[in-house]
Parts: structure tokens; C-alpha cells; sequence
DNA sequence: ACAGATGTAATCATTCAGATTACTTAATGG
DNA sequence: CCATTAAGTAATCTGAATGATTACATCTGT
């Protein structure tokens, strides 16, 4: 959802656009635009202005947001969760696999990452934009 | 909650471990447990018998076992999940997203497994016999 | 001042993983 | 051979998380 929002302010080029939109086309409400905007904004991925005629747009060029950016601005939990009831203490691999675990998914969690960092917003935009073409092609 | 489960086995070296001991370890339900042993049969990971004096084993050496093959026993579905109300297709951007997401989410995804799959039960194993070395130093 | 937009709180709905109980099925030991 | 032990499995419950909805306060440009 994240970077579908951004994908359309990306293609609408600097343009001011409303929660209002943005729901439209993510197909939700506007509220829960709203929500993940102030994600964006303190990622200072988005800048917001309230009142008439206002709405959001990046803040930078879409060539300098990358995947990654956007996943950590809005995933605050990490992808491998800790389990609700702690393991048993009193057994040997009970007491210590949690610690074990964390380091490795950690690591798992920058691989991928890392991979996301490589596509940028740009990108997304370049793969709408063919999507765009095809479809005019075939129905002119 | 797998791994767990996979190294108190290969803790036990080839023994015969029951669901309740093992759900004694990760402190929850033997059913939840046995749930999980059936997904990792079907990967050929463990054996399970049933009967009086019965229980489940590693089928393979622990060096042999790898971190992504755990994972993809037991996530079936996908780690970045599809919208539950699908984007408007009457917009460019929401007529196309899902499908330019999903390449790229397969992707990170792949360098996920990629990074799980240096891992394997073994060097967990390891960890946990440090870890145990440790506690015996301190109270001897 | 007012219209249009965001910020934000409160509540509801849905989904999902795990928890629990209960019952059936199978294999082993005496 | 039968009693015991443990897995397979179904049904139901709970709690957490995410999104949906409604309502209202606040800000801003015309």
C-alpha cells in the first residue's frame, strides 16, 4: 500500500494529491491514507499540507527512494516474530534458541532488505508507465 | 517455532522425542506441535511413528538441514501478502501495481531463503552447546 | 467566513495463529 | 490379546493485528 501511494504521487509528478485520491486508487479509506502518510512524512519520504486545496507530494525525486526506505518507514515490527509464551527455561535449547534466532533472522531481514534497496520508486514508475503503453496498444 | 522444535531433536541425537516433551520445550500445546511435525514430514524433514514408546527424529543429519528449507516447510503462503480489496483498476497505477509488487517482492523474498539457507541445523545446534557451556562455567 | 483538506480518536469487523478439549487410530509391551 | 501410550484430527475458543468506518477538531487558501 505504501508504495502503491507512492507510485501514484511519483506519477503525478510534484502534483499536490488528496487522501481522498490516494484512497480511490489503493481502493480504501481515507483515514487509513492519512495514517500511513504520517509514516511517510517522518520517514521524509512525503511532505503533507493541511487546508484548502493541499495534499501530499514527495519529497525528493522518485530516482532517490528505494524499496527498502520505504519498508523500514512503515514496518516498525520485525518480519520474524518472537513467539506470545517464552520458551522453557529449564531446558537447554528452550534457554537460549530466542538469542540464537534473533542474530539469524536479523541477518535474513537486511538480505532482504538489501534487495529491496536496489529498486527504487523510479523503477516502479518505469514498470506502470510500459503497463500504461501495452494497454493503449491494444485498445486505441 | 520449527527450528525450535528441529533443534531439540537434533539435540537428542536420533532419539525418539514425543510431542509433549518437545511442546514442554517451547511451552504450548502437544497439538500445536504435532501440527507442525506433520508440515515438516511432508518436507522429509523428521519421522514420526506413532504407538506406546514412539515420538519423531531428525531423517537427516543436522548439517543437512538448512535454515530456508524450514522456512518454505512451513510458510505456505507468502511473506508479502496481496491487499485484501484490490487496487482500481481504473487508475494506471492501481490497474498495474500488483503485478510489478509481486516480481519485486519475489525477489527480496529469494534473497531471504538465500541468506536463511547458509544457516543450518547444525551451526544452531552449536550455538545452543556454547550457550550451555557457558551457564555450566557460571554455576558450577 | 467558509469550504476543503488533514490530524486524530474511538469503535467495529475480519483474519490468523495459537490454545484447548475431545475423540479416533495405531503400535508396542507385558 | 489387550491395556497403554502416543500420534492424527476435528471443533471451538481466544487474543492480537490490520484495516474499515464514523465522527470531530484543526488548519489554510480563497
Amino acid at each position: 500500500m505504501a508504495v502503491h501511494v507512492l507510485a501514484v504521487l511519483a506519477y503525478k509528478e510534484g502534483d499536490r494529491v488528496t487522501s481522498k485520491f490516494l484512497a480511490g486508487s489503493v481502493n480504501t479509506n481515507p483515514v487509513i491514507v492519512r495514517r500511513l502518510l504520517l509514516s511517510l512524512q517522518k520517514a521524509r519520504l512525503v511532505e503533507t499540507c493541511k487546508g484548502a486545496g493541499a495534499g501530499s507530494r514527495l519529497s525528493r525525486s522518485p530516482r532517490r527512494i528505494n524499496l527498502a526506505e520505504v519498508y523500514r518507514s512503515v514496518e516498525d515490527t520485525e518480519s520474524f516474530a518472537s513467539p506470545a509464551r517464552k520458551p522453557n527455561a529449564d531446558c537447554p535449547v528452550g534457554h537460549c534458541i530466542l538469542e540464537a534466532l534473533s542474530r539469524l533472522f536479523a541477518s535474513a531481514q537486511q538480505a532482504m532488505e538489501q534487495d529491496l534497496a536496489r529498486t527504487t520508486l523510479a523503477d516502479v514508475l518505469a514498470a506502470v508507465k510500459v503497463s500504461e503503453e501495452c494497454a493503449g496498444k491494444k485498445a486505441p
